[in-house]
DNA sequence: AACACGGGGGT
DNA sequence: ACCCCAGTGTT
């Protein structure tokens, strides 16, 4: 009864949506990857450019990793766009550019977790592998009134059991589509319309006043701080000097100023940075980033410097190739502007 | 099991 | 200010 209303609803109020309209693994997989922890407004526009750049996982395949970062650049959380290009790799070589069709290949991609193998499973295969997102977890939580927090194993294990038991093994691709439609759409975290939802007679958290308490998580985030002082060199001839980004840490793999970071506010920023006062040109008031996990706080010093061999040195033109955070962007985009000749 | 990983949008 | 988003990999 759970299925066929929500399937029937999900007919009547479905979004159009690219990846819906495929049943090609290699596009739901990279719609997938690219939707973790995004909405589908902000990961549409991604998900068209990386269509019309790699129309095949084989050309994904045989990108440059710099060049999948690139189109990436924006979205967040870096590491899916590595393993995106290491799982193209993977179906390259050792599914012989042929998508897996099996579950347990499915997940043993790089960047594939028990979500993203059950979509692909249901969207392309019509295998019956529930899927349980943030989505999931809320309308299961609030119409059959589980509590065990989703942020937990025990959790996660008893709304993955009863998943199986909803989920039709006649379409379970509608199941899984309609159940995160619904929880997106209609079911809400904030202010859900519950006097207009089609479980309004059976819902739990409806009848029992707790739709506002569903579903419960027992994790709170931690926040840190942390300063980037960014030293931004030019040469003579407006090179700039760029590094990448090493370390098991956020940006990995992304291009940036040579910095000095701190846990505090810095009372000497240019002594930190090794910067004479004769040498520098300008530099910014400390600005914010907010993350989910982290309070970023940055600044940029420009300085005259001489280029040399054996760093990166690149010309603003090709500055612009190169992946960066969001913060170096915007700084590019606003700022440095004013110190090259043209764009 | 706990933690790290981005950026944007809603309330 | 806080929460959430078509979660996963590492420790």
């Amino acid at each position: 009864m759970f299925s066929e209303k929500l399937i029937s609803w999900y007919h009547q109020n479905k979004r159009e949506l690219p990846w819906r309209n495929t049943r090609d693994p290699y596009k739901i997989w990279l719609s997938e990857i690219i939707l973790q922890q995004t909405r589908v407004e902000q990961g549409l526009p991604y998900y068209q450019k990386f269509i019309a750049a790699f129309p095949t996982v084989v050309s994904l395949a045989k990108a440059k990793e710099d060049e999948v970062l690139k189109l990436w650049q924006g979205l967040g959380y870096y590491s899916r766009a590595r393993n995106l290009q290491h799982a193209a790799k993977s179906v390259a070589t050792d599914f012989k550019g042929k998508f897996p069709s099996e579950y347990k290949d499915i997940l043993s991609l790089k960047g594939v977790g028990e979500y993203t193998a059950a979509a692909i499973a249901s969207f392309s295969y019509d295998l019956p592998y529930p899927v349980l997102d943030g989505n999931v977890f809320r309308v299961i939580s609030r119409v059959y009134g589980f509590h065990e927090a989703i942020d937990s194993s025990i959790g996660k294990k008893k709304f993955i059991e009863h998943l199986h038991t909803l989920i039709p093994h006649k379409d379970p691709a509608s199941f899984n589509q309609a159940i995160m439609e619904f929880g997106a759409m209609h079911c809400t975290p904030k202010n859900p319309d519950c006097n207009a939802c089609i479980f309004k007679s059976e819902c739990y958290a409806a009848n029992n006043d707790k739709v506002d308490l569903l579903p419960v998580k027992e994790k709170k985030i931690v926040k840190r701080d942390r300063y980037f002082y960014y030293k931004v060199s030019l040469d003579s001839e407006k090179n700039i000097l760029i590094q990448k980004r090493k370390g098991k840490d956020i940006w990995e793999g992304m291009y940036e100023f040579p910095n000095v970071e701190s846990p505090v506010q810095l009372d000497n920023p240019l002594k930190e940075l090794n910067i004479n006062k004769k040498e520098l040109l300008s530099f910014s008031e400390i600005q914010k980033h907010l993350l989910t996990h982290q309070n970023i706080y940055f600044s940029f010093y420009v300085v005259k410097a001489i280029s040399s061999k054996k760093d990166l040195w690149v010309s603003a033109e090709k500055l612009l190739e190169y992946p960066v955070p969001k913060i170096i962007q915007d700084f590019i985009h606003k700022t440095l502007n004013l110190y090259l000749p043209h764009k």
